[in-house]
RNA sequence: GGAGAGGUGGCAGAGCGGUUGAAUGCACCGGUCUUGAAAACCGGCAAGGGUGAGAGCCCUUCGUGGGUUCAAAUCCCACCCUCUCCGCCA
């Protein structure tokens, strides 16, 4: 959500800020509209400031036994010509409000422009890409020879886009799970936090799902499944007004994600790459306004910390401008190394995405903090970032750790919560 | 699902249809006192918005949305949520 006053202050920046994200110059049309419902305001407020007035002196001259009827007749009047201006103004209201509501945050000065994915910018690449001597298969046919991977299965209970793991791999997310969490509960400072999967609407509106992105999830009668645990975990400071010596408040949690994939008709159709419904280990930081970059890279790195105990390959890539998410003033996306996709050439997908929403969310939710020093209020900032996919995170290990005869050998910091250093076909 | 009780400021908790934006206590902030701290005492302390150079003035908000009334935290209706009991159930 915007802030309307930067708009008065600075409408030139802020349609220069709309052209980086390809849309069209709205200032001028914003602020007509923002001018005419303040002067409609002050209207209403001056005739509710007389009836306020006038029904108090009705009662004080009924209090000594006087006839009011009079100032009565003259209240009515008043009322009269309330409600036509009221409608207008809460028309005027309405349609500021939806601008304001539907229009993706502002990028940060340091995003790259560019138009879509291909014009990312690199900014690092660690690990060394492991080598084969043979073609790495896919996780789906590794999977699958592990007989522990069933797509057909998963047609057959819930439609496509699903899988039933079994066996080891079912364990497996279940350890990548754990070991997510355990990493960034006792080495990062998040506190692990479960929330609910489904969510009302001002929760979904809070985080910038709603009301723009409806298509892209699954709703009941009158809640939402979660697409990610940023809702839900973002949302629990929404309304709120944090005493600043409590900040940052750093969250983690282990959720399902469901997403209807609307607009991924045919893409990433084979494997578990893109499904209705996966896991995600989230990260969600509340910070200080002054914070919040400084916050991004420590989240980053808490992502790449996962990958890195994993030994899996990645590189770094901060979005383009068009690339950034809707809530996103800046986003650096973490792609994993996955040496079977692409017919066994290999390529770099996506495992993690963190982004500063700024005070974007934060205005949306009512989401402030209390300033120690001036005793104000204002808006916090919000981040979040995967840390990581979890079913992302299975195919990596896979496709990585795969040997000729189709048996896995599993990272060091998983064996542990594994009870083994390889995954082997089911006897 | 049925019956009952209740939702008021950061928290606890008063509140008669009319000077109640809301008593009181706690917390918090400032001050007096003290070598320092505590205690005690004094003072301050809701959020959002409009208007104004500013001091200020004004509007809205007592779960949410409607309604009655000249006037609603207070009366009526619907919904949401919490608690207690009963039923059902992982």
């Amino acid at each position: 959500m915007h802030d309307i006053r930067f708009i008065r202050e600075n409408p030139d920046a802020f349609d220069a800020a709309l052209k980086r994200r390809k849309l069209t110059p709205m200032a001028s049309e914003i602020l007509e509209a923002d001018s005419n419902r303040r002067s409609l305001q002050a209207k209403i407020q001056e005739m509710q400031s007389r009836r306020n007035q006038t029904s108090k002196e009705i009662g004080a001259l009924k209090a000594k036994g006087g006839d009011a009827n009079a100032l009565i007749a003259e209240v009515n009047e008043i009322k009269a010509n309330m409600p036509a201006l009221e409608n207008e103004e809460a028309k005027l209201a309405d349609k500021l409000d939806t601008w304001l509501l539907e229009l993706p945050n502002i990028l940060d000065a340091s995003v790259p422009d560019g138009d879509d994915e291909t014009q990312n910018e690199l900014i690092r690449t660690i690990g060394d890409l492991p080598q084969f001597s043979f073609t790495p298969k896919d996780h789906v046919a590794l999977g699958e020879g592990l007989g522990q991977m069933d797509f057909a299965l998963g047609a057959k209970l819930a439609g496509a886009r699903f899988v039933v793991l079994s066996g080891q791999l079912a364990r497996l997310e279940r350890a990548l799970a754990t070991f997510m969490l355990d990493t960034h509960t006792t080495e990062f400072g998040y506190v692990e936090t479960l929330p609910p999967a489904l969510v009302n609407s001002q929760t979904m509106t809070g985080t910038g799902q709603l009301p723009k992105f409806a298509e892209d999830l699954y709703r009941t009668d009158d809640k939402w499944l979660i697409p990610t645990a940023e809702v839900p975990l973002t949302n629990i400071v929404a309304d709120e007004i944090i005493n600043g010596a409590a900040l940052p408040l750093r969250m983690t949690a282990y959720t399902q994600c469901f997403r209807s994939e609307a607009g991924s008709a045919g893409r990433d159709t084979r494997g578990m790459i893109r499904q209705h419904q996966f896991s995600k280990v989230e990260m969600v930081s509340i910070v200080h306004p002054d914070q919040s970059t400084e916050e991004l890279d420590r989240m980053t790195s808490c992502a790449e910390a996962i990958l890195q105990k994993l030994e899996l390959p990645y590189r770094v890539l901060k979005l383009c401008s068009g690339d950034t998410g809707f809530s996103a003033q800046q986003t650096y996306d973490l792609e994993v190394w996955l040496p079977g996709q692409d017919e066994g050439r290999g390529m770099y997908r996506e495992i993690s995405s963190c982004s500063n929403c700024g005070p974007f969310q934060a205005r949306r939710m009512k989401a402030r903090f209390r300033d120690a020093e001036t005793g104000d209020t204002r808006f916090l900032h919000t981040l979040n970032g995967s840390g990581l996919a979890v079913g992302r995170t299975l195919i990596a290990v896979l496709e990585n750790g795969q040997q000729e005869n189709g048996s896995i050998l599993l990272p060091r910091a998983l064996h542990g919560y594994m009870g083994t250093d390889r995954l082997v076909a089911k006897a």
